[in-house]
DNA sequence: TGTCATT
């Protein structure tokens, strides 16, 4: 009596490795701007009649458990990524507002000499940090107050288990521990991630922060919208998906 | 000056 099956099933792929050769190589493609809806399956459709694809993932938000909008897709040739780029790239797909990026992904293993170019440059990253916290602590909240308007009913920047929050013009040495110092004091952060340049290494000048609280994302986001960093003033707001106009 | 996440 076989005891494995339960009410789910797993079905596992197993399959010779494919040799590597050029007309194979760099066949996979980064694709953004996804409506957060789309499921792996309807990428997949949409980008199937350009080749074969050999294997697709859409990145998932690991607080929220939703698409973050990102996905890969690796092609059988970089002929038919070649081809979807061609096709898709700036496209919107039906019933999304907003357009796709597609493009070749960016290989792993290129990050780590830019993280050691960057191990290089230690020398000066202390610039913002002392006096960041007390300012931030001057905007005092009331926790007791706060828990009837927690998540949801929003338009912009909230999901399940937060309020995304977009923080624009941090410095190139940013990190995720400035965020940590300033979001912090204003209540429950569940996520902070500083963007960089994949080749470099060096923020890109903005980050995001996750906040499980309307109220406490919002004061934060009253506090620290104009807050000198550094030589910069940052702008902070709720995420908003690209292009507002 | 300018803006949304690279498995």
């Amino acid at each position: 009596m076989s005891s494995q099956q339960n009410s789910s099933e797993i079905k596992l792929q197993v399959s010779y490795a494919r040799p590597s050769s050029d007309t194979i190589k760099d066949a996979n493609l980064y694709i953004s701007g996804l409506p957060r809806t789309l499921s792996q399956p309807e990428l997949e459709d949409m980008f199937a009649c350009y080749g074969r694809i050999i294997n697709s993932r859409v990145l998932v938000d690991q607080a929220s458990g939703l698409s973050r909008g990102v996905a890969f897709i690796r092609f059988d040739k970089r002929a038919e990524a070649e081809d979807a780029i061609k096709h898709l790239n700036g496209n919107t797909p039906p019933g999304s507002s907003e357009p796709i990026t597609v493009k070749f992904a960016a290989n792993p293993n290129q990050t780590r000499n830019s993280q050691m170019m960057s191990q290089m440059y230690h020398g000066q990253s202390r610039r913002f940090g002392g006096p960041v916290h007390h300012q931030a602590q001057r905007f005092r909240f009331s926790p007791m107050s706060v828990d009837h308007m927690s998540s949801g009913g929003g338009s912009s920047g909230n999901s399940p288990s937060g309020w995304c929050i977009f923080i624009y013009n941090l410095g190139q040495e940013a990190d995720e521990a400035v965020l940590w110092q300033l979001f912090g004091p204003f209540g429950a952060v569940v996520n902070v991630k500083v963007i960089r340049d994949f080749n470099t290494n060096k923020c890109k000048g903005f980050g995001f922060v996750t906040m499980t609280n309307y109220e406490e994302a919002a004061m934060a986001i009253h506090s620290l919208n104009g807050y000198r960093l550094g030589d910069k003033v940052l702008q902070v707001s709720f995420k908003t998906s690209k292009g507002h106009k």
